[in-house]
DNA sequence: TGCATTAGTTACCAATTGGAAACTAGTTTC
DNA sequence: GAAACTAGTTTCCAATTGGTAACTAATGCA
């Protein structure tokens, strides 16, 4: 008989899992972390800022994306009496507790493009 | 006249851009992030083993995800000439490069949980 | 008057993702 | 001989994702 691996039945196991499954929701979509990373290097942007910056992205999934980073409380949206009146997106101090993630993500990425042309293994 | 913020036009933000793709593209759909976690916290596990403690996931679904990351070369597949023949899965050194961004990524949902439930801010 | 800029919204469409269920195929046990 | 376990594959379907392009609405400028 054989010990059956339990990893991922254990208790700190499931909250593991439902802690990635959260952070994931929270960063779905192909933009939001292009978004962040964008707005915490830059700071205050706004939306057209944000756009160009951006490439690639249409207004509508741009507008849609800020929406739900607003929501998540991860970014501030703020109106600004201009003419033309511009809105302008920040991080949170929240939002910036993402930023170790990011870091990692795009180390890992870079790592990953190193292997691939610097060696086989 | 305005300063036009350009924080991702510069080549390391387009570094930085590329690499994030490449990474959530490693880890693109539902499933990889979950495999990965169980393998690296249950060593060397069996196809079935992953189909049951993997909650949710169903056989097209992890054969798929196995395969993508077998490809990736974040873990191997060994065919072990046991009788009924079985597969194990492991992570590979490489593959275990990727714990550091699925630790932060599990503590982001953890610190998010907290959050929610402990106070409105 | 007409065009540009601001920040979006809307409608429509195509591709991708992922789930359920049935099926394959070899071996072993009852 | 039938059921069960191994590791998948196949088919079919539904929902989500995301892209294009056009449109709104207010203001400023030539």
């Amino acid at each position: 008989m054989r010990t059956r691996k339990t990893a991922t039945k254990s208790l700190a196991c499931k909250v593991r899992i439902t802690a990635i499954t959260d952070t994931m929701q929270v960063l779905s979509g192909k933009w939001k972390i292009h978004i962040l990373g964008a707005l915490l290097q830059g700071g205050k942007m706004r939306f057209m800022d944000l756009l160009r910056e951006i490439d690639g992205i249409a207004a509508k999934m741009l507008s849609k994306e800020l929406q739900d980073l607003e929501m998540n409380q991860l970014i501030t949206r703020t109106v600004v009496d201009t003419k033309p009146i511009t809105v302008e997106y920040e991080v949170t101090e929240y939002g910036k507790t993402m930023e170790p993630i990011i870091d990692e993500i795009a180390n890992w990425g870079v790592f990953y493009r190193n292997r691939l042309h610097g060696k086989a293994d």
